[in-house]
RNA sequence: GUCCCCGUGGCGCAAUGGACAGCGCACCUGGCUUCGAACCAGGGGGUUGUGAGUUCGAGUCUCACCGGGGACUCCA
């Protein structure tokens, strides 16, 4: 679990929003304007040109219908009664009604010595203000390896709490292990077949079974740990043990494998707990009791009017065949939800599900509506599929046949940080081709590696200055930072806590590989334009605030480096 | 058939309803006798799929259409 952050700042975005909030309040009381309301919430952009200084909000432009007049003429008024801060240089109206705020150069200089002492939390906000958030992510059944597609999940999942956290919530990481329903049968049915086989029982291998070699492997270790055991039981207590054993085992591997990728859960959460506390029964009679759920065709459905004429299947010995009558995948989810956010009592439960789970998302909606549970808890990240590309050809994956790539094979031919670095450059909307001949070139062409670049490329340098006698940790004087170049960096490194915001309100975490290449450009181009370490005596205090400069440079990359689970390397 | 995602320079993608739509790759030119050239600077290249609508303002929102991908009781 993260716990709450001790250190957090307000986007200076906010900040300006406040300014202009007092301003127009300003201009009301002392009637400078008409009447009017005060926008709720106040637009305020990063400029996107010099020329329209840092920020900029067009929210006169917005108030010229009710006013009757110019929004450039609002503006102009406006801009008098923005309070005077030590952080804004100037104010600016520009045609059409923009009003632009321009950061004092001197201010932004004075911020490195906080950013540098704030360290790994600087760029934490106050946005969850503490409240628990729950992010459900992976969950892929148990029932064989981990492969290429969970691997985008569990980087966006992961890399999602670590935002959140970032965003001031208190996060849990949870892996919901799919442990029951007629998935274990089957599996357990391949594995036994697999055993017998090995034993020299011809038992046929079920029709819906996993003929994956992998199941052949665990038949190989029942065999070794258990002997013949399970030949002379009872097959159905047979199956469902081995069952059970098989998929603690391939979890084993599943921990494992998320691990290596950096990954790490707080909570495996059992679907079988969901019913063997009792829970779904409670749930049915809930629903029962609200009308939600129907009985035709020898089967159970829950109904909601969301849903309009599409029953969703709870629970069927018909339509499903299965000995033991379990209810369905889609059930589960009932209580699932309930546990998350009225036992557990999350304020929100964040759902990381592939697109290929898109069409369950009304339905758990209509659940929690069904069960009187607040819908905008449940927050769903829904991403698209991921192709991966070997020598420009498409790799087929299918678990069924199984031939696909697994996590495992992935990692260790690539390594973490690629993968994580490129699952990460798309906003989760689009499909992702993950190209494994990119991601293992080291080159220039592989842009994972120009955020990590220049991070030891700072690290090069503090080595050196210290080679040359300078003492790292002395203070430098911020005021001698007045370099075009130099205020450039410091203005991205001040963005990172708005980055984070919006990252956390818009569950993007794409946000931050943008952020850490833009601020890894502005270190190049400071590296480029300002010599750090100078050995001219009359340079001392220079190369003192260069490097205090630098310092805080390395602490902002390595923060982002690590939300995304990548490594910050001295050396490469 | 119903639903979801996407359509933006040659290719891959960004852009919290705001100003002249950005970045990477590829291509062309230039830059290492001083802190790491896995870097930097400059250049060419766009009617944001089409058509309407909402708005002071649309790549972004609505509707229709075209094209690609996916889901619809195994799948991330």
């Amino acid at each position: 679990m993260t716990h709450r952050q001790a250190f957090a700042t307000v986007p200076l975005r906010e900040q300006i929003a406040e300014l202009l909030r007092v301003g127009l309040q300003d201009v009301q009381t002392t009637g400078a304007l008409p009447p009017f309301d005060i926008p709720k919430i106040i637009a305020v952009d990063q400029s996107r040109h010099e020329a329209h200084g840092d920020y900029a909000s067009p929210v006169c432009m917005g108030l010229a219908k009710v006013l009757r007049r110019a929004p450039l003429q609002i503006a102009q008024v406006v801009a008098q009664h923005i309070p005077a801060v030590d952080f804004v240089a100037l104010v600016e109206v520009a045609p059409p009604g923009y009003l632009n705020f321009t950061l004092s150069t001197d201010w932004v200089a004075h911020q490195v010595p906080t950013i540098l002492e704030a360290g790994e939390s600087w760029g934490n906000v106050a946005l969850g203000s503490g409240q628990r958030a729950q992010v459900e992510f992976v969950s892929a059944n148990p029932t064989g390896p981990i492969t290429i597609g969970s691997a985008r999940n569990a980087v966006i999942g992961d890399t999602l709490a670590s935002v959140l956290a970032a965003a001031g919530y208190t996060v849990e990481r949870e892996y919901y292990v799919n442990d029951a329903g007629s998935k274990v049968r089957n599996f357990g049915a391949s594995i036994f077949a697999r055993y017998a086989n090995l034993l020299g029982e011809d038992v046929p291998f079920p029709e819906q079974g996993y003929p994956a070699a992998y199941v052949t492997e665990l038949a190989k270790h029942a065999q070794a740990e258990f002997g013949d055991r399970y030949l002379t039981q009872d097959r159905d207590t047979a199956i469902r043990a081995l069952g059970l054993w098989g998929i603690a085992r391939i979890l084993d591997g599943v921990r494992d494998d998320l691990a290596q990728l950096r990954v790490h859960f707080d909570t495996w959460f059992s679907e079988k707990s969901l019913y063997e506390s009792g829970l779904f029964d409670v749930m049915m009679a809930k629903l029962r009791e609200g009308g939600y759920v129907v009985e035709y065709d020898g089967a159970t459905w829950f109904r909601h009017p969301d849903l309009e004429k599409d029953a969703v299947l709870i629970r069927s010995s018909q339509v499903i065949p299965d000995p033991e009558d379990r209810p369905t995948y889609l059930a589960s989810d009932i209580p699932y939800l309930w546990n998350k956010i009225v036992e557990r009592g999350f304020d929100k439960a964040i759902y990381v599900w592939g697109a290929d789970h898109h069409g369950d998302v009304p339905r758990v909606q209509a659940a929690a509506k069904a069960l009187g549970v607040d819908v905008d808890r449940l927050v769903f990240v829904i991403y698209q599929m991921v192709t991966l590309l070997r020598g420009g050809q498409e790799v087929r994956m299918s678990k069924s046949s199984g031939e696909f790539v697994t996590l495992r094979e992935l990692v260790d031919e690539v390594g973490p940080d690629p993968i994580r670095f490129m699952m990460l450059t798309r906003t989760v909307d689009v499909t992702l081709d993950f190209d494994l001949d990119l991601a293992v070139e080291q080159s220039d062409r592989n842009p994972v590696y120009y955020v990590q670049y220049a991070h030891t490329r700072i690290a090069g340098v503090l080595r050196k200055a210290v080679e040359e006698g300078c003492d790292l940790d002395a203070p430098g004087d911020p005021a001698l930072l007045t370099h075009p170049s130099e205020l450039a960096l410091v203005r991205k490194m001040l963005a990172l806590p708005e980055v984070i915001a919006l990252a956390a309100n818009g569950m993007a975490p794409h946000y931050l590989t943008f952020y850490a290449t833009e601020l890894a450009s502005l270190f190049h181009a400071f590296y480029r334009d300002c010599r750090v370490v100078s050995t001219a005596p009359e340079d001392a205090a220079l190369t003192q605030a260069r490097l205090m400069l630098a310092r805080a440079a390395q602490h902002v990359l390595a923060r982002v480096l690590h939300l995304m689970g990548m490594d910050a390397p001295e050396r490469m």
